[in-house]
DNA sequence: ACCTGAACACCGTTCAAGT
DNA sequence: ACCTGAACACCGTTCAAGT
């Protein structure tokens, strides 16, 4: 696969290994191993070779964002036929798991809001789909501005945390320890928890896409 | 202020002004700047002496985190005769609001979820009043759940990226430079955008109490 | 002209040495 | 017995020196 966004200026084979390579390490090993000197060693290189191609990490980083953003558009399922619900959630489905897939690369969104090209494509796509379906711009807009927060936020919870098996270990005797008289409507739920993330997830989206679809109506009526 | 001499257990007061010092370290510059040298440095001592009180960073965090729950539980808003939707519309925007209120604190949360007792004690209280308003045993936990992540997920991306002058010049300046033909959509909300962060925080939120109020019917139907 | 080793000022963690 | 300076193995960034 070909790079959507080519730069085409000097430098530019070299950048495109460090962003490849860049992704392959936050695949494999994290978010917090992305660091330069891990970088330019994967590449038999050293640090300051990197500053030839990027100003600075959180440059690199960027650009290592919109690459995610691009694949998202890339691998974009179908949603042409479907209703605006139905494309919103597999849209929000998408970059979920696209985030997903890439281990710890939610977190790598938080610093600063993504202005790729791709990231402004994929925008664009789903604002499209919103205001097609009846919505006004400002409902769209918010529309849009929340799913895409929830769903990041979501990633981001769900990005690096590996050790599940230690964590719910510890969960599970913290929840031994607590007596029934101090805590009873935690334990009367007990069984319910913890919930598989996916559906974690997905429950909070169809409570949102539900409530969209009662502002839609009064929307388009008014 | 001068460092007292504790006269009982050993190390009790050391640990309270750790605790003290790192929260204030958050709240006036931020996640990134609770290291543990800047730490031992603002209580003019050594990064060794605060493995005498802490097992290490990530502990010393967990115990940050949990007195942020304190706070929220000393400042909790009365909720006692007030509908389950207008108490949680409360609850999450206390938790919301408090964790902006300690700039970079939200993203203290995102390695391991919050186990310690005042964590425990916000949980119990908020699935009790679920409960106590004809939410089943498995819905009042997916409520939960969702909700507090979607606090947590929201906290998060308002966390830490202060320089939003220079944010939206540059997302202002990405705007300006989109052609008509090819972002149509994009600039048909563009009024719209940005939304202040509160507004979108409480349109999701809106957004999910009004699905659950669906889904309880339902549930109580049953 | 292009590249990079080495330095600088940081980081979390450990432990031998000091009191 | 208690504390901590100093070391260790890292980090992002810069620049003089090498090719």
């Amino acid at each position: 696969m070909s790079t959507r966004v080519s730069p085409g200026r000097p430098f530019s084979v070299s950048h495109e290994l460090i962003l490849t390579t860049a992704i392959q390490i936050v695949d494999e090993e994290g978010a917090d191993a992305l660091t330069l000197r891990r970088l330019a060693k994967s590449m038999n290189s050293g640090t300051a070779t990197l500053y030839r191609n990027f100003e600075s990490r959180e440059a690199l980083i960027a650009q290592v964002v919109d690459r995610l953003f691009a694949e998202m558009e890339a691998s974009m399922p179908e949603v042409a036929g479907l209703g605006w619900k139905q494309a919103c959630r597999m849209l929000a489905n998408h970059m979920f798991t696209t985030l997903r897939r890439h281990r710890g690369a939610a977190q790598l969104l938080i610093k600063a809001i993504p202005n790729g090209p791709n990231a402004m494509i994929q925008r664009e796509r789903s604002l499209a789909i919103l205001l097609n379906n009846g919505f006004s711009a400002p409902l769209a807009a918010r529309a849009y501005a929340t799913l895409a927060r929830y769903v990041l936020g979501f990633a981001i919870q769900f990005s690096d945390n590996g050790a599940s098996g230690e964590d719910d270990a510890k969960q599970a005797e913290a929840f031994h320890r607590l007596d029934w008289s101090a805590f009873p409507a935690t334990l009367f739920v007990i069984g319910e928890l913890p919930l598989p993330l996916d559906e974690e997830f997905s429950f909070g989206l169809d409570l949102m896409i539900y409530g969209l679809s009662e502002l839609r109506k009064n929307d388009s009526n008014k």
